[in-house]
DNA sequence: CCACTAAATGAATGTCGTTCATTTAGAATG
DNA sequence: CATTCTAAATGAACGACATTCATTTAGTGG
């Protein structure tokens, strides 16, 4: 995994927020910072199985009531690690050169990040962009590009959204076990649906998800492309 | 929510299967089916979070330990819901007419039944169609379509793929808060963001999601249409 | 009528997230 | 320097849960 871009995120400047009031007791064991980064960690040793908030507390050595006091509950610590994420995703082609090869940067590095994080598609979409905002800083560098594009103003919020959608339903298909179509002792009663699978199987050399990634994503910058003034 | 279609559900027969071994005791209290039908109706009433193996339990007046001499798990209840809920999904105009409108059909079908159920996507999406006999009918039918409409055999797959892709993100979207876009105290921050979401709210009269569906469907059937052949 | 067996029972287990009264230890105040 | 304030950590406890298992129940074929 990469580390940060470290000039091009947080460029609203989110994090530099007064957290610490004026100073009490500075030995602060635990912040949300410090959270973050060890619930990241965990999850990547133990998976989302075995991402606990007993098990957190034990990394930060601390007892899991300690947690409280900087988080309201483990999706909060989700939302957290979320917001994180987002900034590996990659915006930078947004602010120059080409709507559609920015477009296909910023997809396939989205893709590429929350399909190893599946689990957290469900508290993204629907969080409030306010609730996390390196994911607002996301879609302002996002809506910046689209509008330098050409977009009219009223379908750039329903373009990328468009685009978001596609991104978080691939991300799961990227995990799929590699047999998923395989159809078993119903084969003969399929016969469509089983001969075009084995005709994708024999032509296709990329992984089968990145296929239909690929297609899909094509696809929807050829329609969505088309929307921008000439 | 709509009664099964009789006629056009479960077209290969895969509920007819053979069960019950011969028959020893035949006051079988439980069954999946019974299962099934059961947790449909607790979900509705009392939504995923109020979905327990012990509240399906005492609507079937058993103990909840008695589940499990019928299923091996909750997440074996979640995929028979999973898959009786996809005969909902109206594939009826893959028969016969154009294949755009079979597709839209399809589509909105398909994100209505699981905007109602999206706990359900994370097991949908990676479910092998093997352990999903109606899921897998679903796919037959689509397939067939497709291959009506002159897709060539190999790319059949991948371009239904990217269609659910895209439908899954989407029935998230769709059970998104109306506010999600609001930027709060970091408006002036996200100038472009925030202008292009005050825009759509201004321009369009249908809910958001569904414009943001609908302009995502229609892009994905003209890239992905032109790969028929001529 | 007996033996077999699928199915239901109810108690028990272990894992969680979360709460709360209490303690701890720096920092500010006078 | 002593007192006071308070954020933060503690540890015990709770209430849900899914799941297991030894035991019981009750039809059915032989």
């Amino acid at each position: 995994m990469p580390a940060p871009t470290s000039a091009p995120a947080d460029p609203i400047g989110a994090s530099a927020m007064p957290r610490r009031r004026v100073g009490r007791p500075a030995a602060a064991v635990l912040d949300q910072d410090g959270i973050t980064t060890a619930a990241l960690q965990l999850i990547g040793k133990s998976g989302y199985d075995g991402f606990t908030m007993a098990a957190l507390a034990r990394t930060l050595n601390v007892a899991p009531s300690a947690l409280y006091n900087h988080v309201s509950s483990k999706r909060d610590v989700l939302v957290l690690v979320q917001d994180h994420l987002t900034s590996f995703v990659d915006v930078t082609a947004f602010e120059a050169g080409p709507w559609e090869q920015a477009v296909r940067d910023w997809a396939w590095s989205y893709r590429d990040v929350f399909s190893k994080h599946t689990p957290l598609i469900p508290v993204i979409a629907v969080l409030p962009v306010a609730d996390a905002p390196k994911t607002l800083a996301m879609y302002e560098a996002v809506s910046a590009g689209f509008s330098r594009a050409g977009f009219p103003q009223e379908r750039i919020i329903p373009a990328i959204v468009a685009f978001e959608s596609f991104i978080f339903g691939s991300a799961y298909d990227a995990t799929a076990p590699a047999d998923i179509f395989d159809s078993g002792t119903m084969a003969e009663a399929t016969p469509h649906f089983t001969s075009a699978v084995r005709r994708q199987a024999e032509d296709t050399h990329e992984k089968p998800a990145d296929a239909a990634f690929r297609l899909g994503l094509e696809a929807l910058l050829t329609g969505l492309g088309a929307l921008r003034a000439a």
